[in-house]
DNA sequence: CGGCAGACGTGGTCTAGACCGGACTATGAC
DNA sequence: GTCATAGTCCGGTCTAGACCACGTCTGCCG
């Protein structure tokens, strides 16, 4: 392991412990470390690295519950079996869904408009029922290919002036980020599989009746307050979703 | 807030930082801490609990990445809006499922038996092809209804004697836990919406062509060892996944 | 030779300090 | 009144120790 040279230092704004859980899930990922090697112990990384050992600790526990290590008390600690992936319970964009499956996104706005809100959706939003929601469906597309229907709600009232982007180009978790300072943390989702009626199916390329994925999603900012409720409606014969469990 | 008596000791086995957390978490469930309140920073829960920083934050740091907490640097920490609940991308059983749902659980043994291995199940399972495997499907029942095929396959040799079980009494994840010390700690899934088959429509007293959720799911133990790869259909009018992203 | 006791190394927990940068607030200069 | 500033409190990071329970190995004793 080549672990001991250059000690981290607190020069730039990343703090130790990230650069020791940097450089342990590279040497991971270049196969330095082969699946069920025990790993130097704290104390010895501690000394190696020039850290304390609470904040080598700090890298492992983070490795752990990532699930690219293991420990045995007692024993060591090892690096656990499978390959470090992007985690699957990610949160994550339809764009950057896209391009992690190697497919080209695009997207077509279907509806883009202000509407009072039903009950199910204030409720959902946390908002009275019937104040404003902007309403923003979309035709996604994979290479080109109808792939789903997504309509997302958000409160008008948090987010004003939302109706005047252009989310045929800019993704809606780029614009909450950047214009309106909203960081989503998480989301929950429920899916189902159904069939598509008429309408989707006209939208989707389908035939009437096939099978499709029904997803609906809350996502909700880092404080716990819902952002936005999106509907979607995925093609069941061109869409997996991967979802990882702990 | 009433966290300042009984200070935690560490008489039992639970370490301290289990206790404030339990403390905290209990408060924000009684309501004694309402969303967006501002907790006590950690120096004051420090010496109102008698405990040292570290512990206190070690009990906030678990809060807030399950949700229950947010922290704003400079600002303090605070509470989160939803409520805690059980998170939804726990490893569960058919059964836990159930029951958390609020139905009753029951399962038919429609095959038991140990066969060669095809190829990709091989690979899945990191054994060598042709290798035993245990096959065990069953209909599962919620409230006597039919609403899912699930068939599970483990490796023979990791795991012999496993076909003696009775797996209509007895939870596949129970005897693993118990006879085997097999602790499961991920488990990916892979989630499609498909048509059943006659086959499928017979057993699941479904029409033929009718919607239903496929899912795939690999659990690997602590270890990061696959320990079982499942195929399971549901009835598509009778079941809804819940997942949650970060 | 078999078995048991102790030594040793391991991860898990805990302490009592420290410094940093971000976010407020009160104070004062203009 | 407005604006800069210094002080204060906040979470985030880090240190250098400590004790515990657990697993493993070793060497001694019967």
């Amino acid at each position: 392991m080549s672990l001991q040279f250059e000690p981290p230092t607190r020069q730039g704004p990343t703090p130790i412990f990230e650069q020791v859980k940097g450089r342990l899930t590279r040497a991971i990922e270049d196969g330095e470390l082969v699946p069920h090697e025990r790993i130097p112990s704290e104390r010895e990384l501690s000394s190696l690295l020039g850290v304390s050992r609470m904040t080598v600790r700090q890298a492992l526990v983070a490795l752990v519950d990532e699930g690219a290590l293991y420990t045995r008390a007692g024993k060591g600690t090892f690096v656990a079996d499978r390959k470090i992936e992007q985690p699957l319970q990610r949160l994550s964009s339809f764009t950057e869904d896209m391009i992690e499956r190697g497919l080209r996104p695009a997207s077509r706005v279907l509806e883009q408009t202000v509407v009072p809100s039903p009950i199910d959706l204030a409720e959902a939003l946390e908002i009275a029922p019937g104040a404003e929601i902007v309403r923003i469906a979309r035709l996604r597309l994979a290479d080109d290919e109808p792939l789903a229907i997504e309509t997302a709600h958000l409160p008008h009232l948090r987010y004003p002036g939302l109706v005047r982007f252009d989310f045929s180009q800019h993704s809606l978790y780029d614009v909450l980020r950047t214009e309106y300072a909203v960081t989503l943390a998480t989301a929950r989702q429920t899916i189902e599989a159904s069939e598509s009626n008429a309408e989707e199916a006209a939208v989707l390329d389908l035939p009437r009746r096939a099978p499709v994925l029904r997803i609906t999603r809350l996502t909700t900012s880092g404080e716990g307050r819902p952002v936005e409720l999106v509907r979607a409606v995925y093609r069941g014969d061109r869409y997996q979703l991967k979802v990882e469990l702990r």
